[in-house]
DNA sequence: CTTGGCACTCTCTTATTATGAGTGCCAATC
DNA sequence: GATTGGCACTCATAATAAGAGAGTGCCAAG
């Protein structure tokens, strides 16, 4: 049993090679093959023996008693943890991917190009998450009034976003009286941080009711409802879902039909991509390790992107658990990071 | 030859069932069951003949020797021009779309949940064009001065719509230069059709460049720029893409995998729909007349829909050719006219 | 014009039989 | 004690064959 010693050298080169291999054709590996492969010169015979205790230790298994070896979920922890070299991209590809960044200029055409990008280079689905903007903070509220009873918030925050919003009031309000809110809007909460507004905004409200008139309530409510609709603005853009139809491992009508639906559905999509969020790094589900059926047969490479030194949102791509892991990984890393450059307030 | 008559009662009444019971369970349908489901009392071999007088018509043809008929692009066709029964919603369905559409109250929100509802309602893939607003006419231009060279654009269209971008100056200017300039477009074009506004500042700009300052002339590029964008904002919503996986029809990866790549590249899919644009009420597209190879199993229902009497946008449904046209045809109508009515600026 | 009859044609299913890749185990070898 | 060749065995895959079933076209009779 060579279980008293956990995997020597050999085993892991073996398992390795098994696993690159399999990765690049998707068939079983038998050890024939195996010992062409590898350099070490040895005969299919000894090559068995390793292959049964890599199967002894759940890191391989045959899908039926005469096929090769396929690597488990297990096999593939291993290997991306502790076997895998990872194949950095060379400046030329990086100042590619820098230009095609670029281009859109507005962040939602970002956040869309970027989940293009991630797909087309890696041929697999790409993902990116709205990036979130509650660390920054009030700079300027504008309201104008339509017509009717309608008016127009218009909230600047101090990272370049913008929002606006229509909302019905009670009365007609004036030009000018919307004016003077938003006047006493700016100069009480300029530069705080929503988080701030937020509770200052609460506070006020309660104590105010007696000594304020109607119009800077009314004011106070709008502001409010500007910065409630803020928080839970979670949501992602995926593409290249088509890059999936193909795929060996989906080529269950069913399967693909769940993974689909999945996608449409985004609630599970966004638990595994929030998981991701307070994680350092490229972060890597295997199959079942992301908890999710529909993602069974499936691998999620994430990262957080940063803006301003704060994570702002995740992304990464969707394939099939068999995928070119040492080149997904770090495209996924560099585009983590030029996403965040992108997105910076001042660039 | 039953070609000097071109198609008899009888003949029209079996084609009718045959494509009906088609649709329905989309196996090939033979003289025998054509026999039984029939009320006309006719013997298999009877029908039979009748068949093959179909059959030299193009209005049907069997897959091989011995399978029953199946309808061909030419057989739907006449199906849907004057064999068809369509079957009205009853007044519950209506209300129960209704409520459904009074719901997201953002123009964004609105035509996403009609997109998703189509696509519940009928099982197929619902599609909705966002909206052209070049109808609309400018209401108010306002221009906020944020850090540097940075300049926001808010611009309020007649019809509630609300525009905003952000723009690099050359020079910095302060907010009363900005408010300067707001003024004067405002009371120059507030009103006027984005056409007219467009003409005109084109005109000014050329022959204005002596006697009028350099602020000015800013003003107006942004504004410029502001009405470019709105021209070629064309694109549209899809929902429910995952339904069409299992069909039957599109069984087939490759077709499949086409069909996505064509949703995702968008264009010719907005080439179709831009056909109905100018069509009144519901058009269908089926199989190969939609001139697209990715379509070639499947059908397109459209209709546009109009927002204060001028069509806005189209919307509709795409799925096998093989689909329910008697129930999706009154879908897509009725709920063309509650996306138009929803989307009407007083309600 | 309609119908029953009949031969014929295809698809689809099921069974049978190779073929080949790969395994596990054992005894011989280095 | 690790390595190796040999050998029997297993199992997916492909190819072939044989029926069964559904449906057709055509013809001659009603």
């Amino acid at each position: 049993m060579a279980n008293a010693e956990p995997l020597n050298e050999r085993a892991q080169h073996l398992l390795r090679v098994l696993i690159e291999r399999y990765i690049e054709d998707g068939k079983p590996v038998g050890s024939r093959t195996l010992s062409r492969e590898t350099r070490l010169d040895l005969s299919p015979a000894t090559i068995r023996n390793v292959m049964a205790d890599l199967d002894d230790l759940g890191l391989v298994v045959s899908p039926h008693t005469s096929a090769g070896r396929v690597p488990t979920v297990k096999g593939y922890r291993f290997f991306v943890d502790t076997l895998l070299s990872l194949k950095p991209l060379n400046t030329n590809e990086v100042d590619l991917l820098q230009q095609r960044l670029s281009v859109g200029n507005t962040e939602q055409g970002l956040i869309a190009s970027v989940s293009d990008m991630l797909s087309g280079i890696t041929q697999l689905a790409g993902v990116v998450t709205t990036p979130r903007h509650e660390i920054s903070a009030w700079q300027h509220v504008e309201f104008l009034p339509l017509s009717d009873n309608r008016v127009l918030t218009v909230l600047v925050h101090n990272d370049q976003q913008v929002q606006n919003k229509v909302f019905t009031t009670d009365k007609t309000y004036s030009a000018a009286e919307l004016q003077q809110a938003a006047n006493y809007l700016n100069q009480t909460f300029a530069g705080k941080s929503f988080q701030q507004v937020r509770e200052q905004l609460l506070k006020e409200m309660h104590d105010a009711k007696t000594h304020m008139d109607q119009m800077m309530l009314a004011a106070m409510e709008m502001a409010g409802k500007v910065c409630d609709e803020d928080a839970p603005h979670e949501d992602y853009v995926l593409a290249g879902q088509s890059n999936l139809i193909g795929m060996a491992e989906l080529s269950d009508m069913d399967r693909l039909r769940e993974l689909f639906e999945a996608f449409n559905a985004k609630r599970d999509i966004l638990h595994i991509l929030d998981q991701s969020h307070h994680a350092e790094g490229v972060q890597i589900f295997i199959g079942e390790e992301s908890g999710y059926r529909p993602l069974d047969e499936c691998s999620v490479v994430t990262s957080p992107y940063q803006v301003d030194g704060q994570v702002a949102g995740v992304l990464g791509v969707i394939g099939p658990t068999r995928m070119a892991y040492e080149r997904v990984i770090p495209i996924v890393d560099i585009t983590a990071k030029l996403l965040g450059a992108a997105l910076n307030p001042r660039n």
